[in-house]
DNA sequence: ACATGACTACTAATACGATTAGTAGATGTC
DNA sequence: GACATCTACTAATCGTATTAGTAGTCATGT
């Protein structure tokens, strides 16, 4: 899977903040401050976005409303899975994965490793 | 970080495959069956590869011998943490990834925790 | 010594995808 | 009906990866 690219990324985030459909005209607004873009430089970007499945749209008047079709969470998820899918050594990659982690990250891994594979109660046979 | 073009990624791969370092010669020759190249291109890609710091080289006779300057792991590891690392819910994004790990690499992942956070002993005061 | 063949450095064409926007036509509003 | 706004279509530009040609260098055999 290939990243987004720059501008991609940007516009993804601000729907992924905003957590509901937006228009094309919302974002160029949103974004003008830091970026001033023309309405059609929006527009062609979520036009792709749209035709690669990343975001998905519906009417509003004339003008097309849309929203991420995947959770923010579910792109980094797919990137991370990627790099580590073509890794032929997953356990030494994994191994110094957590190792450059944060402390509190590696705390959140934890716990998430809990959810899915509940730790050993004391005197639990294994 | 940008992850790396396609071509780059298999010449790369062969290079973390053979674990030494290598002509440029012998990467045209193993890549030939699959992907006959000119020796020219496959020069330049890794050329380009020593100027991004992905290789590093040696002189070999009148020739580079070229080796990577880091280890596949890091390279994914890269990939990984950057993915993570844009990403503002990185609880989430942990416990998508988990979620949806194969159970063989969810036990790499907690053995590779344990090493940097061991597990509590059964009667240890947390 | 010189011709021949193999090799490398430099350069450049091509391709592809992302970024940028213009133009024309449609629609809503006053 | 005029004017502003919006969208669809089209296209220029740019960065980077992929591909390779050309010319010059070096080694080797006769």
């Amino acid at each position: 899977m290939r990243q987004l690219g720059e501008l991609e990324a940007v516009i993804m985030d601000r729907l992924w903040d905003w957590g509901r459909p937006a228009l094309v005209r919302e974002v160029v607004e949103a974004l003008h401050e830091d970026r001033p873009l023309a309405y059609t430089t929006v527009m062609t970007v979520m036009d792709n976005l749209h035709r690669k499945g990343w975001l998905r749209r519906e009417r509003d008047g004339r003008a097309w409303r849309y929203e991420p079709a995947h959770s923010r969470s579910a792109y980094t998820v797919a990137l991370m899975s990627d790099a580590l899918g073509t890794d032929p050594d997953r356990r030494t990659a994994l191994a110094h994965f957590v190792l450059q982690m944060s402390p509190h990250d590696a705390e959140l891994l934890q716990q998430a490793l809990d959810q899915v594979r509940p730790p050993a109660e004391p005197g639990e046979a294994s």
